[in-house]
DNA sequence: TATTGTTATACTCTATAACTATA
DNA sequence: TATAGTTATAGAGTATAACAATA
C-alpha cells in the first residue's frame, strides 16, 4: 500500500526523501532561509525577532527567563541582547532585589521596528504556507506543537 | 478571534512561540539533535544517511544529481562522500562517457551499516512522532511535503 | 565557454568553558 | 556553593570563490 505517491519525487525509492526528518530539514530550512533573507537588510535575524516577540505584549524578561523560554544558550542569548542594544531596539536594565540580573525591555524604536519587522515575517511565512489551506495550517501548526517537545 | 487555545504556552501573548516558523525549529532541532546523537558514534551524520539512503535501491548516483536531490552545495557533498568513502561505504567510480563526472556506490560494507543505521534512524523517529497518532503522522508528512518546496 | 569536482576559506548559528559579580 | 551574565573559543553545517580537468 501506498507504494509512490503522485507527489513522491522519483529518484527516491522511499528510503530518504519521504522521511519526516528529510522533510522536516528542508522545511525548516527553506522557511529560515527566506526569513533570514527578509531579515538581514535590517541586520536581524529569527533570533532577534523571536526575542522582540517575546517582549512585545509589555511586561520585561530576564535574560534566564528569555533562555528558558527559547531554549537556546546563555552566552547566544548575550549576542542576540547585544545587538538589539546596539541598535537601540532592547535595552537592558537593572532588576531591583537581584543586582545580577537584566531585565530586557523593548523600547519605543524596537516596538515600531517589530511592527516593521514582524510584518515582513507574516509576509513570509504567508509564502511558506501557501500551499496550505487554512485549516491544513492549523493542522500543521497543532502537529508540530505536539513533537516539537 | 482564537485569543489563547489551550495547548499554548502561557509565557507568549502568541506573538512568537505560537508561530509556525518557531515550532518548525523547535521540531527540526529536536530531530537532529536526537539523530545526530545517535550516528554520532558511528562518525556519521544525517547527510551521510540521506546519501547512504538515496544510493540503497542500488544504482549509482554521480556527485551532481545527488546535489540535485539534496540540494546541498557542491563543496558540501564533496566533505559527505569523502567521509563514506573514508569509512569503505561508498566509493567513486568513473562515469564511461564522461571523464569529470563520478558516481557514487554504495558498497557491501555501505549496504550493512546503512541497515544498522537506518535501523538507528527509525527509533530516532520512533520516539520523536511518539506524540501522534499514525493518522497523524501521515497527516503531518503530507503536510511538510507541500511546504518543503 | 560551460560543467564536474576539488580545495581553501568564510560565514552563521550554537555550544562549551572559564570568568566576574553577585546571591 | 550556586546563579546571572560575560567573554573567548570552538564546533557544526553550509556557502562562496578560485581552481583543475574535461566537455
Amino acid at each position: 500500500m501506498a507504494r509512490r505517491t503522485k507527489t513522491a519525487p522519483a529518484a527516491d525509492g522511499g528510503a530518504a526523501t519521504h522521511e519526516i526528518g528529510f522533510l522536516l530539514q528542508r522545511a525548516h530550512r527553506r522557511m529560515r532561509g527566506e526569513l533570514n533573507e527578509a531579515l538581514r537588510p535590517l541586520n536581524l535575524n529569527v533570533g532577534h525577532l523571536a526575542v522582540m516577540g517575546l517582549l512585545f505584549n509589555g511586561e520585561a524578561l530576564t535574560q534566564q527567563q528569555l533562555i528558558g523560554i527559547l531554549e537556546i544558550d546563555k552566552s547566544s542569548m548575550v549576542y542576540l541582547i547585544d545587538e538589539l542594544e546596539r541598535q537601540g531596539l532592547a535595552e537592558r536594565r537593572s532588576v531591583s532585589g537581584d543586582r545580577r540580573a537584566y531585565a530586557i525591555h523593548l523600547t519605543d524604536a524596537g516596538r515600531q521596528r517589530l511592527a516593521v519587522v514582524g510584518g515582513a515575517a507574516r509576509d513570509v511565512q504567508e509564502r511558506f504556507l501557501a500551499p496550505l489551506t487554512p485549516r491544513q495550517r492549523m493542522q500543521l501548526r497543532e502537529l508540530l506543537s505536539k513533537v516539537a517537545g
